[in-house]
DNA sequence: ATATTTACTTTACACTGTAGAGTATTACTG
DNA sequence: CAGTAATACTCTACAGTGTAAAGTAAATAT
C-alpha cells in the first residue's frame, strides 16, 4: 500500500508520545492511550513498537538519569523525529479523505 | 490492544466498500482507494484483505451474474455487516480522540 | 481457434499486534 | 545489609496484516 505500512497502533503510539510531550516516555505514553481509547494496552506490545518505529526511524529516544524515587530507574524519552510526523499526517490526510462525505453514514449506522 | 486488530489498510478498504455503494465489487473498491488517496492498490492485496474480512464477519459479499460484455465474468459485490461499520466507528473515534488537541501541532509540525 | 479484456486467486514472505513471563534498577523495611 | 516492593523496560513466540509476483477463469472480439 504505501512505501511503508503505518499500523494503527504505531499511529496511536505516536499520537500518545506527542500527546505526552517532552515527558513522554512509555509509562505516561502508555496511560495516555489508555486514558484515551478506554483499551489497556500492554507494557510489552508498547515498548515492542517503540523500538520498530525507532529502528525506523520516525521517533527517536535518549536514556536519561535515575529519580530518586522507590523503583525510580532510568527512563527512556521519546520524541517524534520529522519522518515520523510527516507519516502521521499523511496517514491522517488519507483516513479524513476517505471518511469526508461517508462519516454520517456510517455513524448512522 | 483490541479484540481484533483492525489495519489500516482494512480499515480503507472497508470505506472503500462504504463509498462505492452498491456497486461496491474488486475493482471498483480499488478505484475508489486510487482515487482518493493517490496510491496504487495491488489486485491481490485487496482481495486478500476482502476475504480475512469476509471471514471476520465485517462483510459480506455474493456472486452476481456476468454481463455481456468483453470480459465481462460474474463480479462479486461486496457489503458491510454491522459489526464492520461499528468496528470502523470504534476506530475512528479512537483515532479523533487522539488527534483531539494535537491536530494543529502535528499540521505544523 | 486464438487473442483480448475483466475479475478474481494462489503462494510466499515480511511486517505489525499481542500476551506471558522475565530482567534490571531504584528505594523502603526491619 | 538481606529481603521486599515499586517502577521501567526486555525477551520470546506466534498469530494477524500488508504486499507483490505470478497465475487462473470466464466473458467477448477477431
Amino acid at each position: 500500500m504505501a512505501r511503508q505500512s503505518l499500523g494503527e497502533f504505531e499511529h496511536l503510539i505516536m499520537l500518545g508520545i506527542v500527546r505526552a510531550g517532552p515527558e513522554a516516555y512509555g509509562v505516561s505514553i502508555i496511560e495516555e492511550l489508555e486514558a484515551h481509547t478506554g483499551r489497556s494496552v500492554s507494557q510489552a506490545a508498547a515498548y515492542l513498537t517503540l523500538r520498530r518505529l525507532e529502528e525506523k526511524g520516525w521517533i527517536k529516544s535518549r536514556l536519561a538519569d535515575p529519580t530518586p524515587e522507590r523503583g525510580g530507574r532510568a527512563k527512556r524519552y521519546f520524541a517524534m523525529k520529522p519522518a515520523g510526523i510527516k507519516r502521521l499526517r499523511e496517514s491522517r490526510a488519507t483516513l479524513l479523505t476517505m471518511w469526508d462525505g461517508v462519516a454520517t453514514e456510517i455513524d448512522e449506522g
